[in-house]
RNA sequence: GCCCCCAUCGUCUAGCGGCCUAGGACACCACCCUUUCAAGGUGGCGGCACGGGUUCGAAUCCCGUUGGGGGUGCCA
């Protein structure tokens, strides 16, 4: 039996202090069919051992939330789990009065004793009639015999045996709630109709049920969506893997990008394109297409999508998003140097080189800073005829027209007099002027330059060898 | 241990009984283009875990095996 509820849904991600990918593609999964179901999102953090930087860790899920386009105003909140607290406790209490759960005395040691290794509480105290008291946790009263049947949008009917469902705690000894109550309680007080989680939370789920049905109300549709695993295939940690969606937003990944390589893993849209505009999305998106296996988080293959979603850009949408990076402080040049027109020219050279914004930088370092060779470089390209090719070319240089396709036919005049193909015949110059041996086209880049300093930079280099 | 979930190219997936000698994307390889590196174009490599059923017919349905993952806390 559904319920009937207005469509609410609520996103729930624990204050860690960074923003996990899976837990990005969860909101977007949650802000989706919020949106289809002219339903509403909510927000809330769960903080119930709160005392930490709160502020802090929910300022940065909000801007995390923002950057993926789930803007503050759009959703409900934020709402946190402590601001429940009363009727946290008020619903421990009516399950104690209903009889559905019962104080224990046992001390785990006591349990570990007389159960074992491998098994959970023994429903010693089921029966005992014990009040409340110092020490004494509240157990949930698993009716038995019988069985929960959790109804998945994803998942399909998974059944759940009472047997294994030991008497669960709801209360602490200290009086303090558990995780399982307070999430139940919070998502009652919401009235919140639909949940939609990662797979983790599925065994879980058939406890969370009986509560709600326990407290007199029918428990909410559940969506367990597949969980994000790395390449040994296991669940994202934090530990191991790069799971912070603030470091692929700091490396200058699209948002765009990012969301639609997300929506991806284990689901697609109809036909061939995988990458496709965000209104796609959000007119065929459905939870029962989401399929039901772990998939693997590939940087790889998330580069390959910004690379695209860059190379989509207009010209001006590309110098525009470029900013925060070639005006950061952290670019390799005073902010003072920055030139906006060179870098304007260049930016069509650039577009098409770049994976993340963090690569235009050094892309185009060399028009603001003279960048010094790498040792290995230098020993690799300035190799005879070196020193003729830079004479060469500084003597062709001195007067002529500066314009990329002439300086492109005067260099590759002097290296046809020295029997070099057009691609050899630019390493030297190239990796003088701009410092490195790869980078954008060379004349174009010279043009942009200026006479001057690459006459400089081709000179500083000859006499060095 | 017990419970639950999962299983198509290396990876993400399409496929929901005949359209499949299994389609696409990333990665990889080759060739073309070329001013280094990219981009772009063309082509290639490569998969239904295994064993039984059901059916005229199975990647698709059922059972089992194996493998992987998750859960199992007076954590959240």
């Amino acid at each position: 039996m559904a319920n009937d509820r207005p469509f609410r849904v609520r996103f729930a991600p624990s204050p860690t202090g960074y923003f996990h990918v899976g837990g990005a593609r969860t909101a977007l999964y949650n802000a989706l069919v919020a949106k289809q179901a002219g339903g509403v999102f909510v927000l809330r953090i769960e903080d119930t051992d709160a005392e930490r930087n709160r502020q802090e860790w929910t300022d940065g899920i909000i801007s995390a939330l923002a950057w993926i386009g789930i803007a503050p105003g759009t959703y409900e909140g934020p709402h946190f789990q402590s601001e429940y607290a009363a009727e946290h406790s008020l619903a421990a209490a009516r399950l104690f009065d209903q009889g559905n759960a019962y104080y224990c005395d046992c001390s785990q040691e006591v349990v570990r004793a007389r159960v074992g290794e491998n098994k959970g509480y023994d429903g010693f105290c089921r029966d005992r009639g014990l009040d409340a008291g110092p020490g004494r946790p509240l157990r949930f009263k698993v009716p038995r015999p019988g069985s929960t049947t959790v109804v998945d949008l994803v998942r399909g009917e998974p059944l759940f045996d009472h047997d294994i469902i030991e008497d669960f705690i709801l209360l602490r000894g200290n009086g303090t709630v558990m995780f399982l109550l307070a999430n139940v309680v919070d998502d009652i007080s919401m009235r919140i109709s639909h949940v939609i989680r990662a797979e983790e939370h599925l065994p879980n789920t058939p406890k969370q049920q009986l509560l709600w049905e326990a407290l007199g109300h029918v428990p909410p549709v559940w969506a367990h969506v597949p969980l994000l695993v790395n390449e040994k295939r296991q669940k994202l940690s934090k530990r191991r893997d790069p799971v912070a969606l603030e470091m692929y937003r700091d490396q200058g990944y699209l948002p765009q990008a990012m969301k639609n390589y997300l929506m991806l893993l284990g689901w697609s849209p109809a036909g061939d394109a995988e990458i496709v505009p965000w209104s796609d999305i959000e007119r065929d998106f459905s939870l029962s297409d989401v399929n039901s296996s772990p998939a693997f988080f590939d940087v790889k293959k998330l580069r390959s999508f910004n690379a695209d979603y860059i190379r989509a850009l207009s010209h001006d949408e590309f110098v525009a998003v470029c900013q925060p990076w070639v005006h950061s402080l952290d670019a390799p040049w005073p902010s003072e140097q920055f030139d906006p027109a060179a870098f304007d020219r260049m930016a069509d050279h650039i577009q098409t080189r770049v994976e993340v914004l963090g690569d235009v930088p050094p892309m185009v370092d060399f028009l603001f800073i003279e960048v010094v060779p790498a040792d290995s470089d230098w020993d690799k390209v300035m190799k005879p005829p070196a020193a003729e090719m830079l004479d060469g070319v500084i003597g062709a240089y001195e007067a002529c027209p500066w314009q990329a396709e002439v300086l492109k036919a005067e260099l590759e005049a002097v290296g046809a007099t020295l029997g070099l193909k057009p691609g050899k015949a630019q390493a030297p110059a190239r990796l003088a002027v701009t410092g490195r041996s790869v980078g954008p086209p060379l004349y174009e880049s010279l043009e942009v330059l200026g006479r001057e300093r690459t006459l400089a930079r081709l000179r500083t280099a000859r006499a060095r060898l």
